[in-house]
DNA sequence: AGAACAATTGAACAACCATTCAACTATAGT
DNA sequence: ACTATAGTTGAATGGTTGTTCAATTGTTCT
């Protein structure tokens, strides 16, 4: 997608008037991008996993890999991700890390998007 | 993952109460895979585009194209994937396709993913 | 200081995915 | 029937990404 949309379609009848007028509600480009990454995120059911797994209590690394059958490794791989998107805060306590979720927004999109399957 | 958990994390201090209350909470396999395959279906700017495009009126696979400045090749290919997970529904009128949301679901989840990002 | 362990990290590998290109289908108009 | 056009599709390609493996960091305990 091009940001100043110079590109022109290689259609011959286009409803110039439609295309103005969605071109209108179309986000930025770069907020589209940041909800894509988002998205993106939590489109993989381990970082998912992980984000069940502590929600209801915060957990270490170690505990959250033997709750999901996974490497330390794998999962501080995602944690990291999730880390970086802020999803997550953590506290270190001697040699353990214990993660738990930063806020209840992604809690609420991830119910709501719960719903939306289960209809 | 494995859905039994049969795996046996590598650390020695696991604490085996938090898991088992962890692994109580957390959903079924099959339906953390659906999860991520939906947030998957959203984390792409152009389904995402083409999504807020076709909010406000239905609109033919080529001002879709145009309003994104993309080819009606890459922009079919998406809107093949928006169809399959049922997101959009289409309707045929002579050579073109009309395309448009398929309820308001999506709109809601992608309204409180906005919200989220902006705050 | 040295051993043991929780966690992180980087490189490598395989799997996945979005776009491009070319070919194809189907409909409309002449 | 023929041409033009909207849309779809399959294969190929380049880029992205999740897991594994090995090595490393940092903390605790003796």
């Amino acid at each position: 997608m091009s940001e100043n949309y110079e590109y022109e379609c290689e259609c011959h009848e286009v409803h110039s008037d439609l295309i103005a007028k969605s071109r209108e509600l179309l986000p930025e480009m770069t907020k589209l991008y940041d909800l894509a990454d988002f998205f993106k995120i939590l489109g993989d059911s381990t970082r998912l996993g992980i984000l069940f797994a502590i929600d209801g209590a915060p957990m270490c690394v170690c505990d959250i890999a033997a709750t999901l059958g996974m490497t330390k490794s794998a999962v501080s791989h995602q944690l990291k991700v999730l880390r970086q998107s802020r999803l997550v805060k953590y506290r270190k306590v001697g040699k353990n890390v214990f993660y738990e979720l930063s806020d209840d927004h992604v809690r609420d999109i991830i119910e709501k998007a719960l719903e939306h399957i289960e209809e």
